[in-house]
DNA sequence: CATCTATTTAGCTAAAAAGCTAAATTTAAA
DNA sequence: TTTAAATTTAGCTTTTTAGCTAAATAGATG
């Protein structure tokens, strides 16, 4: 269950041009960056993936994308799994199921005329 | 619809304390902000409202927060109406349907096993 | 028209964020 | 065991953001 500050933390994730292009981009698998379960979990090297591969993508140094996926997991907007030396990016599925529930009660509710709390935790 | 630049302005805009605790308590009505349908229009002063009443829970300056909501307008979370010399705020519904649906959308899609585009505008 | 109320604008300062390079760390591979 | 690859940490600079006070603007009211 997110809290107010979780939120803010997502947001503020999602609210800077690098890191709404680097999280637009592992959903859609453009880098390559998730896990793909139908491979055996030690053969990993196989697929494409990690820091070095989003980075590629943008004109920053890796250590600025590196820092901005450190935030967004923080966020818990991502995971990252260390396997062997590389780290494998995905996105935290739970995170935005909650989020879009969170937006869907505010709507909803609002439609109903009620009050509601957007964030419930104070 | 919205655009990459309109939801990077409108997590920016949610992702921020401050920010974050004026929108929602827009939303829940804490300070009496909306306009009331069930009033004339030209009735409004009986309503509580407006910049100074929401700035009069906050330990910020007026301007300070004059500029949080301006910010929120333009990111279109909210909007302005003016009427005679007060503005009356309310939380921009449309915005949070389209949010919303983008974030049901995002996880739908990821569920499906099928790629996403969560923006999809460039 | 003078004054009061609500709000914004201007101009400033301090703090936070976003970028960089260089160096350190961890693990793999030769 | 040395080297290479992937990533992070440290330390720095520049830009942006968030706050302030003082002054300006817009409209209402006496």
């Amino acid at each position: 269950m997110l809290n107010m500050e979780d939120k803010i933390k997502i947001f503020k994730a999602l609210g800077n041009e690098t890191r709404f292009k680097i999280f637009k981009n592992i959903f859609t698998g453009g880098y390559a960056c998730s896990i793909d379960n139908s491979q055996p979990k030690d053969d990993l090297i196989a697929q494409a993936t990690c820091v070095t591969s989003i980075a590629e993508h943008f004109d920053f140094a890796l250590p600025t994308i590196s820092r901005h996926l450190k935030e967004m997991r923080d966020a818990k907007i991502i995971t990252m799994t260390k396997n062997k030396n590389k780290i494998y990016i995905e996105p935290n599925i739970q995170t935005m199921r909650e989020i879009a529930g969170c937006f869907e009660t505010l709507v909803d509710d609002y439609e109903k005329g009620r009050l509601y709390q957007f964030d419930n935790t104070k």
